[in-house]
DNA sequence: GTGGACTGGAGTGTATACAGTTTTTGTTTT
DNA sequence: AAAACAAAAACTGTATACACTCCAGTCCAC
């Protein structure tokens, strides 16, 4: 089982949906994307099947799939589980650090603001988040690394609905910062520096915006109600 | 789509898993399966690929799908993320608690107690690790409450695999302290208690044991390795 | 007797067929 | 002209068919 075909189909929807090319609600019927990667619904049925475990689509019952449009309520709720997650996970790190483990985020960051610098929106928002799932993965924490690679890219989702203004450099200069207080092993500050630095990303999203989608219902619903 | 036979299936063998009916290393066939539940090998396959994802299977391509064996650096890696998590959802629980809540949980505790003096294994395990997810439940946080509903069910099988005595009076008498803690808002002592319980379940574990299996060759691979 | 190639059965991987439901479109009625 | 209804097209849900892989047992060569 688990073909490496189903699992690219997973990789480029994905990408569509991180990039922004698919919008939130934007129907994904299993035949047009049979046809495209040249394969049976079969496969795609496996890939969208997944993609709902990861919450960037939901299925609808006899209705087919849809890319998801997490409400703000979900969004919040994702923001907390990874202040609880990462704010620990930052402790953890500074308690097992080592230089070379610097020197690799150092590099990571390095990545990011060339990918800021050439306005790369899709690759930067990835390498954003990629930051955090590379902290786990240096502590070795597979099953860390794997939960907090699906949270992300659920928050991958909710910034591209929500994000209002670009927090891309002011992320790097904090990622940068907790690096700094992370190598001093300042545990205690690089905590707080995290915890604050998720509370800024959350705080730079608006709830109340329009939200730009394909889904008719969805996008009147999302209007004033009355009047 | 997400038809609820699926999702019938999944719970089913969920449950032979957590309660040891089937073994680590068991093979579940395909076929086997569909003649059991009556369905086609498409379901009996969606299901094998969502309890796949729930790491609570392994699937191996061309050969099938059979029961997990978590290593003891996976459960260890699982654990590691639970104290994470737990801790800092124990601080949150706090900061919002309310008398309902803790009457709440300790109902549960009650139940854990009938099932213990009941000696049914089963619904023990089930009930003792059902005490975290309620709490992420009664935060009102869903996004929470499934990941650790998963990281649980994960835990469930690695007691089952590597558990060399019953904890189960000690962990409702752990419960029962972490709730008294949380009712009197004393937040560090509870994040303590938490801390504490998760560290003694997964120091009650015996990494080095002979774990019973079908696979033989798990079970050679875990004998001593020379002579 | 042992080791390696061969063959049959069982099982997985993918495609396709078919039934049931939803959505759309076209027509009719008020 | 708008609403309601009806037929058809499109799509999803499940079963089945078929090809390919893996594994076991057998046979043959040495």
């Amino acid at each position: 089982m688990e073909s490496t075909t189903t699992h690219a189909i997973v990789e480029a929807l994905t990408r569509a949906i991180v990039e922004h090319r698919l919008l939130p609600g934007a129907k994904l019927a299993e035949q047009k994307l049979a046809d495209h990667f040249g394969v049976s619904r079969t496969l795609v049925r496996q890939a969208l099947f997944q993609l709902s475990q990861n919450r960037l689509i939901r299925l609808e019952p006899a209705r087919g799939a849809f890319v998801a449009s997490p409400s703000a309520e979900e969004a919040r709720q994702v923001f907390q589980v990874r202040r609880m997650l990462e704010t620990e996970m930052t402790r953890s790190f500074v308690a097992q650090v080592k230089p070379a483990m610097i020197r690799s985020l150092r590099a990571h960051i390095q990545q990011e603001r060339e990918a800021v610098a050439k306005e790369d929106v899709g690759g930067r928002t990835e390498l954003l988040g990629d930051f955090h799932v590379h902290m786990a993965e240096l502590m070795g924490n597979r099953v860390l690394a794997q939960m907090l690679g699906e949270l992300i890219s659920r928050c991958a989702l909710i910034t591209l609905m929500y994000q209002s203004r670009s927090e891309a450099e002011h992320s790097s200069d904090e990622h940068d910062a907790i690096v700094n207080a992370m190598e001093q092993r300042d545990a205690d500050r690089a905590v707080r520096l995290m915890h604050e630095h998720l509370q800024h990303v959350e705080d730079s999203l608006m709830f109340d915006r329009k939200v730009p989608t394909n889904d008719i219902s969805l996008a009147l619903a999302s209007k004033a109600p009355n009047r």
